[in-house]
DNA sequence: CACACACATCGATGGATGTCAATATATCTT
DNA sequence: AAGATATATTGACATCCATCGATGTGTGTG
């Protein structure tokens, strides 16, 4: 009927149709969003040096020397992060305080096998 | 010396130093082109059908239409998979068959924790 | 109150990205 | 050889994104 795996066998119809995983657009969209917080190398890092703090957590005032970064932009990737549910922020005085979600990137890796 | 992570604590200076877990650039860069992949609903949704059907592999003309976008689209989307080694592709005459890169998946799963 | 400091937001800019129609390439069929 | 089919590539376009300087906001200090 259709063809099997093994090279250069031709049928005159390509394949049986994939299975029906259909994992609808939606949550692929929310799975993205997650992802994409991940596919900066800025992100990735400041991510590491929180991650890196355990449950103290970070300091922005120490995040945007290592980051090479001026310091809009490291609070723009902040904001992304903060709003992909991957970190949360709390106020200190002066000072913002960073902390990683585990649970939120748990479930990215959980999607990913 | 530094505060505490108690809230409102305030010293002249923010807080230690975060540790030194430098993690490099180039690991950031190489990783984030990873996750970059899988920052896209399509490509998400088109990882998804191939895996499903485990070592078969899937073959383009069956994820052109539950991928809801054109065959260039499409075509554009498996190039960009196929780049961060998240897929791997092969030509059965007319047809061209994709594959699940597990290593490369496993890997990115790993770097979340 | 005035100043300094930490952080967020705004505005601008160059570059990347997703999308599709049109076209190219390669393979199979007749 | 001619036509059909599957996939890739190209070109164009609108949108998104990373970055920074300038500015705004809130908080602590003298």
């Amino acid at each position: 009927m259709a063809n099997t795996t093994k090279v250069a066998t031709v049928d005159s119809i390509c394949c049986s149709p994939v299975g029906s995983v259909d994992f609808d657009e939606d949550d692929a969209t929310e799975l993205s969003k997650g992802f994409h917080a991940l596919a900066d190398p800025v992100r990735l890092h400041l991510l590491s040096l929180i991650t890196a703090t355990g449950s103290e957590g970070a300091c922005v005032c120490n995040l945007v020397e290592p980051s090479g970064r001026s310091q809009p932009t490291v609070s723009h990737h902040l904001k992304i992060l903060r709003e992909a549910g991957l970190v949360t922020s709390e106020k200190r005085g002066t000072w913002a305080w960073y902390f990683v979600q585990h649970d939120r990137v748990a479930s990215l890796r959980t999607a990913l096998g």
